[in-house]
DNA sequence: ATTCATAATTATTCATTCAGAATAGTGTCG
DNA sequence: CGACACTATTCTGAATGAATAATTATGAAT
């Protein structure tokens, strides 16, 4: 039959973000090797794009190439999750306090409404955190520096490498709600630094109910 | 035993690395084309390793891929040079700040050496130059956070796509000099704080010798 | 019986080949 | 004379095949 599949993104990319769920799905195991044979196979498609992917992956992180031993799905240890939730932790909160001070009214008002969402959605686990991703993804969108997007997306998908998310944890999304308000009201008062400590502080608690 | 290891690094490595020296020397400027069958030509070597290596490099920002046209060098607004001297400038001084806490008394003294040895290079542009990229190396490598390694690695190379690089500017050599001294005077007093300013101060200066 | 060496098998790495899409050039028609 | 359309060429994207390197297993020797 004619491939008459629309390519809206090249094969590789579409193999990668394929491989991404695979392994925040835990089918492919962190430590685990990557037989390029045997997904090729289970893709339909042939060893050359499935490289490209993964050569995209090894550069995010999420998985690390041995010469002449191919591709391995990143373990983190318990100090990479404290090192990666540290780096997060500098990036978003110092996205924050720029918004604080540079943000439209209009843009800050992006914001509330998402956090009103946010604040309708702590009976869904899943819904909860698909909007938090999002509330976050609009911060950085609104602190306006492509470069820092890039990175806070790479970590933010090592992270999900991580067995426990901090989410799943009782009790944790009323924290975080919580932690949530404050970073909306010094975000109201324009206040840089108060953002940047109340981001922190999220993230800071973040951690310590992950590990 | 062991075989003797013919290839230390697979060839796509070795080819991006080839390329990210092309691109740094202007032998590929930014915003043109790159030309597929044309560098693998010159290369020797055929598209397949090539175009792996321009995925690793699209990666790290220095090129970007669009759909269906290939691979360009990435052009850096002065906008784009302002936000990845911010992103050094947060990531580095809190490495400073770690380090500061938390290096032993041997680990501050190789950073002493080589600041000795920047020191007597003062003269010299093309060494103080190197000297000094060894410095904030160092400086990373004991901070010890690989996640934050890879990032500032990666800036630091999109960081040379631009044209005016801040130490080529009269006198910024000696200014760079000053403040270098008071980051180590920081360092040895076990003062972070005093440590991430004196650093953020160093990184403002500098990305206001380069624009 | 254990260890070392050699051979075979397996998987990665790179080259060659093919197909599809985009752009540029040329020709024709209004 | 200009604009639009069609064709041809060129380059990207993907597949397949060949070669090299590493690992494992088997056999022999100490």
């Amino acid at each position: 039959m004619p491939q008459v599949l629309l390519t809206p993104r090249p094969l590789y990319e579409e193999v990668a973000e394929q491989l991404r769920q695979r392994i925040f799905n835990r089918e492919l195991e962190p430590g685990s090797w990557i037989d390029e044979l045997r997904v090729a196979g289970e893709f339909g498609i042939s060893r050359t794009p499935l490289r490209e992917a993964l050569k995209v992956l090894a550069a995010e992180g999420l998985v690390t190439m041995k010469v002449r031993r191919g591709a391995y799905v990143t373990e983190m240890s318990e100090k990479d999750l404290r090192d990666v939730y540290h780096l997060l932790s500098l990036l978003e909160s110092d996205a924050a306090a720029v918004v604080a001070c540079s943000a439209t009214p209009a843009q800050l008002q992006s914001l509330q409404a998402l956090h009103q969402e946010l604040e309708a959605a702590t009976s869904d686990r899943e819904r909860f955190f698909a909007i938090n991703e999002q509330f976050h993804m609009q911060l950085l969108a609104l602190a306006d520096n492509r470069w820092r997007d890039q990175m806070v997306g790479d970590l933010r998908k090592v992270m999900k490498l991580n067995r426990h998310h901090s989410l799943f944890k009782e009790g944790r999304i009323e924290d975080s709600m919580q932690e949530h308000r404050e970073i909306m009201l010094a975000l109201a008062t324009r206040d840089g630094l108060a953002t940047r400590r109340a981001m922190r502080k999220h993230f800071e608690r973040g951690l310590k109910a992950a590990v």
